[in-house]
DNA sequence: CTACATTGTTAGATCAGTCTAACAAAATTG
DNA sequence: CAATTTTGTTAGACTGATCTAACAATGTAG
């Protein structure tokens, strides 16, 4: 059974994987604010375990006993979060740091029996995907708010970021999962958008936060 | 802040401590399942850090910083088994390993919310007291049932022991807290008691059984 | 293609938490 | 009270996870 120290680095090495599967030694460092010299004794020890794929000067690739293994790691944390904003009533900007460590917790039924008060649901309060039991993940592909085009509802429905900070950001803004923007106009110099939505008559976002916005076109 | 190592030592000096609030090496080796040696080395790290008194060949002593910290933790404990219970279903022998990981999770607010989504229950599920935000522990003093007279109305309040065999034992028994046990008779042999209870008029209770068992009087 | 920058590795140390073996103090018991 | 048992301590080793310093391989840019 995974560490909590491998746990992770098993959910770095998920979301930092590129289209190849592959994760470069520094960045996993930097993800994990650890030094390389740790990460590389660390990846030997993920390896012997049957997690990764590790040769000296490449970077490695999460076995599909890794993949599943991260994915579970990462269902546990966003079925917290998802209830801890949905029968305890926290705000989406408070779960991120509760979860973090609950997901650590080996006891299967806690989270099957969240699931399953929470009537098995499929995205975290950020928008983005529950893995299954199995560890498989489905793929959503929203589009981000700098590809919409003038004129267009969209809905809001997922976060390429989740900090805390950007998350305060939305609230001030009264946006949240769900709200329906009407794009009014898109500045071509700074990339700035200008939406109107609930009783919002015009508020224009920076290509900062609009990067971080993703969109159902309506 | 203390490890989870660190907290799960304060828990067990806790309860362990006898009168004169000391506790023997050997019992919390024992009791933690590590040697002796390693208990050893550990509670000088625990006085170094101000949570007990040591002294060569001495039985340790818990400051009140440690019996403070020692009895949050059990706070988070059993409000976690409360929860579990109350809110999410589960049955009163499936607690306690889920709540002995919650117990380590640092986030103030989580256990507070649990406390008010409860109404700040007084007591677990198994009738030991929930300590309070400072580490209060209200005594209660209940009788055990070994201790009732032939013919005395009480009623279920606590346990002595919560081991899962145990609580299965009960349930099997259809004996939950709160039930109201008539005492028919006792044999004067081997201690046992024979009582009768909601739908069971007539079931026989071992002394191992009745010695576990906490009741009020009615 | 060579030089420099970046990335990754090795060696060796540290800390927390654990162990066993050997020994010492304290408690018990004939 | 002396002998034995129990309890506690010390010394030294190990594992997991981390570090820094030194070095080696790879990648990049003139």
């Amino acid at each position: 059974m995974a560490s909590q120290t491998e746990e992770n680095y098993l959910k770095s090495l998920f979301n930092l994987a590129n289209e190849k599967d592959e994760v470069n030694i520094s960045e996993l460092a930097s993800q994990m604010q650890v030094s390389m010299p740790t990460v590389n004794s660390m990846v030997k020890t993920l390896q012997k375990n049957g997690w990764l794929i590790y040769e000296k000067y490449k970077p490695v690739t999460l076995t599909p006993a890794g993949k599943k293994d991260a994915a579970l790691v990462i269902r546990k944390h966003r079925l917290t979060e998802m209830f801890l904003v949905n029968k305890m009533g926290f705000g989406w900007e408070e779960v991120h740091e509760i979860a973090e460590q609950v997901e650590h917790i080996h006891a299967p039924k806690f989270f099957e029996r969240m699931d399953e008060m929470m009537g098995f649901p499929t995205i975290d309060p950020h928008g983005s995907p529950i893995p299954d039991k199995l560890g498989r993940i489905q793929e959503i592909n929203y589009l981000s708010l700098t590809e919409c085009k003038a004129g267009q509802l969209v809905k809001l429905a997922g976060l390429t970021n989740s900090s805390t900070e950007f998350l305060e950001f939305l609230n001030g803004r009264n946006l949240s999962l769900g709200t329906e923007l009407r794009i009014l106009s898109k500045e071509a110099y700074d990339h700035s958008i200008v939406v109107s939505y609930s009783n919002h008559t015009s508020e224009t976002l920076s290509e900062k936060v609009c990067e971080k916005l993703l969109v159902k076109v309506m």
